[in-house]
DNA sequence: TCAAGGTGCTAATACGAATTATCACGCCGA
DNA sequence: TCGGCGTGATAATTCGTATTAGCACCTTGA
């Protein structure tokens, strides 16, 4: 159309315009008029293979990405990630293409599709640790929605201070008289898990009192049993779910919350649930993950020196209604 | 290694056995032994290059494709895209950075991306007619997801067939002894409105009864008055929440749906809203939509023969509790 | 002995953009 | 007139795989 050669057109695509090389304006001009009429755009592909960047950033979810459930946990993060891309001009490959293998999707199969794209964010409540290691030693850039612990090398994270915001919610219950508290969840196994047990230790160890731990594995009735006959006053909830089948069986049993019971939700539902109360704990900045996220994966693929690679942000506090002195 | 060329390799690792090429079981044996010594495995991206397609699929929408808002209408229809997409194994780039000008994305403009996919699904309420038609006429592979008229050539579509759940709501309203109704909504401008009036129109017609059509530029009270003086009794809504104010302002007024008026919703809510009424109308099968959309779609890209490039889904009746025969 | 046909593999090329060495041209000064 | 130099653009190569035409070799039958 313009009667330049291809290496021109790339050349004015790129903007490449330092001293080794020279476009005139007027046929840059041209080109560029050349691209707007005929809605050309470099193909992707061919660009990463001459070893360039396509401004495309890959997601991967270990859950869908577009959630059938309402009250969706994953969905906040991903607007933060659209968000920050949109004002970063980059667009986002949702690699839906991992197969399940397992139970679970992988990164690493045959026809992995991780490289198409610059970097990756990746989302999921407990990544797969060999994969991890392998994203790690094989230098692929990536970020995690969450902190993780080294696989073979640090991870580059944007996480949720969960620990700090435990040891918060430890203290709001202390500071209300509670001094018989127990800890339900797994307090084990994902970071996350781990985070906000270590936190509710460490207050709690501060405070020279027991941590005492609740598992999940028994039904809300043998669960509230425990608790009343060991005296706790207060609770502090993993899952916001197991929190409200607690309240909803202490309510069975004709007991109020938070009168007779404290509960402290640690985060945002990740399960869809319905409750009438409003928990008091904290909230998970999720959007403000994803949004910063995005920032931290386009800094290292620019290589800006300044960048933090392991971020964690603190979760917001909500008071709500279910925290409340104990019974004298 | 093997002393086998770089083809040889490509071959075995692709299984090819077909009659064109031969690889002596001996050989095929040895290579794929070094391969699993190695861990090699073939660049996803020069696989793509040579394929020249990308197995990706554009998603481009009208409106932010992870929308804050909750009850979003447009995420049964992402659901079913990607549920499908990950069928076939195709990787979705959502095409956030397409610029809003003049209060609606554009698809074409100066830094247009729209070809980095194979092909591209278009969603939202009202495309617009320009741009559908630059498609069509540049041959790009595309699908709406909504009935669209020709744009200069038929436009691939996968939509609802709101004409005629429309006329079984009329049927349904008749059948329970109504014979005063009224339309309410535009009735006209995007496919989806003009459908659903056509729908009404046509049963009406059947019928041999007028077929009343109130605008909604008018408030609530207004509209109530307009409709009670003619005599109304009942109303097919075409956005449900022009049906949930008309309740709340009929409810004001002492009068109850639906012994007093009985309303039908032609579709799901396009706006959050909340209403204790479950109304009587249909649903709009909105992930079967975005399902069959990326089929449609993949099969215009593999040129399948057999596959029907427009297609309209049954929308699924509700039964609600809006529509009651008139007093007397 | 030689053509015909089958077998197993490879050389060469395409894919589409990025990059670099090089070339053609015009101008200026000696 | 010629060499040197700045300018502007391009030919050629690269990335790693998929594909295809074709080559060398072997067997078979007449």
């Amino acid at each position: 159309m313009t009667g330049v050669s291809q290496a021109t057109v790339s050349l004015v695509l790129n903007g490449r315009d330092d001293g080794s090389v020279r476009i005139a304006p007027e046929t840059r001009e041209r080109v560029l008029l050349a691209i707007r009429d005929t809605g050309y755009v470099a193909d992707p592909v061919a660009r990463r293979l001459a070893a360039r960047h396509n401004r495309i950033l890959g997601v991967f979810t270990y859950e869908p990405v577009f959630p059938a459930g309402t009250g969706d946990f994953y969905h906040p993060f991903l607007v933060g990630i659209e968000e920050s891309a949109e004002r970063l001009g980059c667009d986002l490959l949702l690699l839906t293409s991992a197969p399940v293998t397992d139970g679970r999707r992988r990164i690493f199969h045959d026809d992995n599709r991780l490289r198409l794209a610059d970097g990756c964010v990746l989302l999921g409540r407990s990544l797969d640790r060999d994969e991890l290691g392998r994203l790690v030693a094989e230098g692929h850039p990536f970020v995690s929605v969450g902190r993780r612990d080294d696989a073979g090398g640090p991870v580059p994270y944007v996480g949720a201070d969960y620990a700090t915001a435990t040891a918060d919610m430890v203290r709001r219950a202390l500071d209300a008289g509670h001094s018989r508290l127990a800890y339900l969840g797994q307090g084990a196994g994902p970071e996350s898990h781990a985070d906000r047990f270590a936190g509710y230790r460490a207050a709690l160890g501060t405070a020279g009192l027991p941590a005492r731990h609740e598992p999940t594995d028994r039904s809300p009735a043998d669960l509230l049993d425990a608790l009343l006959h060991a005296g706790v006053t207060a609770v502090m909830v993993e899952e916001y779910a197991d929190g409200v089948a607690l309240a909803t069986v202490a309510a069975e049993r004709g007991l109020t919350v938070p009168a007779d019971l404290s509960i402290l939700a640690l985060g945002d539902p990740t399960r869809p649930t319905t409750s009438d109360l409003e928990f008091t704990g904290f909230r998970i900045p999720r959007r403000e993950m994803g949004w910063q996220a995005v920032e931290v994966l386009t800094g290292l693929l620019a290589a800006v020196p300044g960048t933090a690679t392991q971020r964690l942000l603190p979760c917001q506090p909500v008071d709500g209604v279910t925290l409340r002195p104990p019974r004298h």
